[in-house]
DNA sequence: CGTCCACAGGAATGACGGGCGG
DNA sequence: CCGCCCGTCATTCCTGTGGACG
């Protein structure tokens, strides 16, 4: 009883905490990475570019087709956003024949449900399945050529849709024009791959890429700009510090000028700096988000591991628990087979953990490096590159791992 | 200086599951 | 709804190799 006493104590003390607390956030929703802001720092001469380049729809002409390409972070879908939410407006007030068709190709995932979202932005009902493609489409250019329609449309991630699906559904948008007699049909694809190109057959390249555009990284300077201007509609008055911004755009800029991550990085800091009662963000929340991201990114990482991969993991950790500094690719592997017999499972050939440590050291899971020991045969050195202390209570959280977390591996036994 | 260890890692092939066209 | 095809994961078989040892 006295346990639940302490607890309920604790319980009061921290939502009194909240209540009586500090407030440092005014409005957090500005720094989700969803939210459109209305003024994009450093990026005036991409919206002038794009702006003058569909200009000529509001006129009910058809606009070149565009091709953005940049990073992630970079603010690509930001300005697109930005654009169309502007040109919509003006289209509405000047009663132009404007559609405009956002959609994200890796969300999205089928070419199915990229026609669909055509359609819908044509008021032309489809139904969620069945159909065939070439179906849809027909209904698709149909719809088109019952009115005169100028449809914009906006392939966000282009490159994914490629990569999987070929580039057929582009084809196919690139001449539909042909077949229209009033309407127009113009793409902007938006991708972060700059070498996707090469999977594009070059008939719809040159018909795609009338017009490119490059977003590049921001730097630690223009960053911060974007951060100021967030904080503040995100913070109350005189809460974030000189010190704290300008760590939060230098960290974001060592990692490929990514906006997404330095405004993540300001959101968490603010979190941490609210729920401690602190009036102010200082660098050390900065510091902590900055480890708290990472943190949370290698746990997800760590649970989102395929069955075979979390044994491969757990053999290094076992290994390296018994402090013998002898983690390469035949230990582990004896040690991964203990494993999986002791949880009755079918043990992989020692030629696909191989691979499967080479996938995890590609994750950054693991560290491994080949080495020769000589007389002693060639092999790879692997430790583990997250703490054990991590791997520990993601496999202890895992009902199924409970039994074998403090094995002791047989193999090591011998002297 | 050649040998030979203990693997690396490529290529071919098989098993399986899921989506697609008819 | 069914067969077909394709991608993914895994196995099998294989050739290649840096350097301590004898």
């Amino acid at each position: 009883m006295k346990g639940v006493d302490r607890k309920s104590e604790i319980l009061d003390e921290v939502f009194e905490n909240f209540l009586r607390g500090f407030k440092i956030f005014k409005n957090r929703e500005v720094l989700r990475h969803d939210y459109i802001p209305d003024y994009l720092p450093h990026r005036e001469e991409h919206i002038r570019y794009l702006g003058e380049i569909v200009a000529p729809t509001l006129g009910g002409f058809p606009c070149s087709n565009v091709f953005i390409y940049g990073k992630t972070g970079t603010g690509k879908t930001a300005v697109i956003k930005y654009v169309l939410k502007k040109l919509v407006a003006k289209a509405r007030s000047l009663n132009s024949p404007v559609r405009v068709c956002y959609i994200n190709c890796r969300l999205a995932g089928t070419e199915y449900r990229i026609l669909s979202s055509l359609c819908n932005a044509i008021f032309v009902d489809v139904p969620f399945t069945g159909l065939a493609l070439g179906e849809v489409f027909d209904r698709f250019r149909g719809g088109l050529n019952s009115e005169k329609i100028i449809l914009l449309t906006v392939l966000d991630e282009i490159d994914v849709l490629v990569k999987e699906r070929g580039d057929s559904l582009l084809y196919e948008l690139t001449r539909i024009n042909e077949d229209l007699s009033g309407s127009r049909v113009s793409i902007i694809g938006i991708s972060n791959d700059l070498s996707f190109k090469e999977y594009l057959d070059p008939r719809v390249l040159s018909t795609l890429s009338e017009e490119e555009i490059v977003f590049k990284p921001y730097n630690a300077s223009e960053l911060r700009d974007i951060l100021l201007d967030r904080a503040s509609m995100a913070f109350q008055e005189g809460v974030l510090t000189e010190g704290a911004l300008s760590l939060c755009a230098a960290l974001a800029a060592a990692e490929h000028g990514d906006a997404r991550r330095a405004l993540d990085l300001l959101r968490v800091a603010g979190e941490l700096a609210e729920r401690e009662g602190s009036k102010q963000i200082v660098e050390d929340h900065v510091r902590r988000a900055k480890r708290r991201i990472e943190h949370d990114r290698m746990i997800e990482a760590l649970k989102s591991l395929p069955l075979h991969s979390k044994f491969v993991l757990l053999s290094v950790y076992l290994l390296s628990k018994t402090g013998s500094n002898k983690s390469v690719t035949g230990d582990i592997y004896n040690v991964y087979c203990e494993v999986c017999e002791r949880l009755g499972m079918a043990p992989l050939t020692q030629r696909r953990v191989s691979g499967l440590i080479n996938e995890l050291d590609v994750i950054g899971l693991l560290n491994s490096r080949v080495v020769s020991l000589g007389r002693y045969g060639r092999t790879k050195k692997i430790t583990l590159s997250v703490p054990k202390s991590l791997v520990r209570r993601v496999f202890a959280e895992d009902e199924r791992f409970i039994s074998i977390i403090d094995y002791t591996p047989k193999c090591l036994m011998k002297p």
